[in-house]
DNA sequence: CCTTGACTTCAAGTTAACTTCAACTCGTAG
DNA sequence: CTACGAGTTGAAGTTAACTTGAAGTCAAGG
């Protein structure tokens, strides 16, 4: 018996629900094989790939981003340990400058918003692009985009 | 001349949308008097308060949650320094809380990811709250939620 | 008096990230 | 042979946080 999995046992593994694994798979984020009947098979690795999904979720990455950082794992061949490496520590800048933000506000908070230039425009912290209007529609999520 | 802002000022110097500033009023963030011809007017207070909606939401609050933190506010009259450093004070547990998570995410990426353990269930990174199912539906943003 | 600009409301549209539902198909156990 | 559980698809619904649009009000300027 080869180790790969259905959808469901992805889903238990993973703690993602199955509706999310086909989402995940329509938005190009992972991939399936299907059998004869036409069900999803998932490599082991996949399990894996969808725990960084999980992971750079956390971090405040939409899953564009996610699709595209996945994007740099080779295609052909299972993603080896160093793959993974390499793919986390060309993260690690994002993760270090969004730690720093929010360090920098939680140092400056109570003297910031007691100071009186948390009235906007002179502090870093409220309207740190400087121009925080016209980001786009939609939900803005989190800073760090 | 009072220097009560009109909500085209206020956006402008918020960098914040006046729709955006009305949508706020709907849900409970901010309040504004009216002048007799029903236009909304807001005193100066309001642009920290704004300030303070903005910054919250970096942190990765949601409306609802940023509206409960202001709550602690007084109504009756203009929050003071004193008022507001309070709230940021009591808001240092959660930033920490978050910090701390990216933190320990940053330093257990690397080796993590490479181990074999992210294949969730075994790492806390990817499942940190073990049971990473059932959160609700909805998008669900970041973490420390 | 009429236009202009800034404002008003209310309803409907948008994006992200999913979930839910209905209608079907398989493979297996009884 | 039939029932059952697990899987499939496609369409529609959900939540958050807004934006956009239509239709109307008001004060000031020319």
């Amino acid at each position: 018996m080869d180790p790969e999995l259905t959808i469901g046992a992805l889903s238990a593994r993973s703690g993602v629900a199955s509706s999310a694994l086909r989402f995940y798979e329509a938005r190009g984020l992972i991939q399936a094989t299907r059998t004869t009947a036409g069900q999803r098979r998932y490599p082991r690795s996949t399990l894996r790939r969808v725990a960084f999904v999980r992971v750079a979720q956390q971090v405040g990455l939409s899953l564009t981003e996610i699709r595209q950082a996945l994007a740099s794992l080779p295609e052909s061949r299972t993603p080896t340990a160093e793959d993974w490496r390499m793919l986390a520590t060309s993260w690690r800048p994002r993760l270090d400058r969004r730690i720093a933000l929010l360090q920098g506000l939680r140092d400056r908070l109570d003297t910031c918003i007691g100071c009186g230039c948390l009235s906007l425009g002179l502090c870093q912290l409220a309207n740190p692009d400087d121009v925080a209007a016209h980001r786009g529609p939609g939900p803005q999520y989190i800073a760090g985009r």
